[in-house]
DNA sequence: GAGTGGTCTAGACCACAGT
DNA sequence: CTGTGGTCTAGACCACTCG
């Protein structure tokens, strides 16, 4: 049951988060095998010298991610899976770069215009306000992979001068004072037109996976929204659901 | 600030899922508006009588949800947005009745079969071991919403004698015993075959989300592996995104 | 400086599952 | 019955943001 569990107290990672690191690489790694008991939070706190509040709060987060259930009464067990990727709360920020995909970009519109109606609803501004639009195409491995769409009121940040072949909007945005925290989703699939087939650099009318998105900053504020259309062959979206009681 | 919060002592619903419901709710009724300020963990604490960690965690639980906004030395903050709905571990069958939208179900496909190699592998069971496999369409207001095709390992629950045209079946499942806990789902996009394209009703080629899921029950256990195919034109996926720290 | 959330402690009692 | 997780308390100190 046992792994080499060691916290650092004089670290400054909080101690939930270095046990619930090194629960987790041990689950991954296969030193913690599906179907072991992981459990005991009282035993696992003295153990540890740590309190049982904090053996938990590292164990929720495990739970959240879906590497460990609960019953009450029973225990805590590893999720038994051939456990793949971790989930996309950072599909936020440029995971690519993370992946060493080699991801360049084009940039094929970056202007200032007044909101049409659909977008200004999207960001919760008048109508006609300035916003930014930006339409970029990335690819990895030098082939087509998505067509981003961008609108982001102009108010918000400053764009002129930067340039988005070489800099994520994301990164751009956070050079800004400007940190995003939530986004709301919606996604599902269409035939690309034939424009878009063609930038992307498949036949007529193939299959695109849409993302529709919301993306708020730390203060709550509506900061951008995007439709990004993915080649349907190269990309898929992960995502682990967990039943918690509501 | 303050909506009349009240609680109850003696309900068995625990007092920080009571907070949270109630905060939900005048958010999402408009009694909080966007922006509004609800902070001091503290001062909250002591106006409801409760404990500093039981508001704590009603507000990490709408936090979660993406309605609230929190950063250090500032406050919690409502969240700026048109509130759409959550996304949980419910089955389709409850959403869409739920919803009103009369969901009626075909069963195709109902048998006992060894399980083909890739089914093997997704379920995390030997090859040739006997599963359930099942093929059903469902219609929404008459009219075909999605092809779903799924495996079950046939030790794990009886379907014989269930009627699942009128029986979803996560309820099948709940009733053999069997809560769904977990699920890891890939979401992506291709053209429909020309049978699949048929019998939804739509034109040869036409796109096509499809879900792909393992999910886990309350001890870990892989309990069903399904692909599901879902007319472009019905249906979106919504997911809400929150970047915590990790 | 004062005010906020972030972390942590050391207890307590309850609800539920197994024997 | 015992053992598990689920909830809750009443404090504490720290890190960060602001004026």
């Amino acid at each position: 049951m046992e792994m080499g569990l060691d916290l650092d107290r004089s670290s400054p990672v909080p101690l939930y988060r270095q046990l619930a690191a090194q629960m987790e690489s041990a689950i991954r790694g296969g030193a913690l095998t599906p179907g072991t008991e992981l459990g005991n939070e009282a035993r696992l706190a003295e153990s540890l010298g740590v309190s049982r509040p904090t053996v938990r709060q590292a164990i929720l987060a495990l739970v959240e991610k879906g590497l460990l259930v609960r019953r009450r009464g029973i225990g805590t067990h590893v999720v038994d899976a051939p456990v793949v990727q971790p989930l996309t709360l950072t599909s936020l920020f440029d995971d690519l770069t993370a992946k060493n995909q080699l991801p360049t970009t084009r940039v094929l519109v970056q202007e200032t215009v007044p909101a049409p109606e659909e977008v200004a609803a999207a960001l919760g501004v008048p109508v006609e306000q300035p916003v930014i639009h930006l339409l970029r195409l990335r690819y990895t491995d030098n082939t087509p992979l998505v067509l981003m769409e961008n609108y982001i009121p102009a108010q918000i940040v400053d764009l002129e001068g930067i340039n988005l072949a070489t800099t994520g909007l994301y990164q751009a945005l956070r050079a800004n004072g400007v940190f995003l925290k939530v986004a709301r989703q919606r996604i599902g699939a269409r035939a690309g037109t034939d424009e878009e087939s063609q930038v992307l650099g498949q036949p007529p009318h193939s299959p695109m996976l849409i993302i529709e998105r919301v993306t708020h900053d730390s203060s709550g504020r509506i900061v951008e929204y995007g439709v990004h259309l993915y080649r349907a062959d190269r990309y898929q979206y992960a995502v682990t659901l967990v039943d918690r009681p509501s």
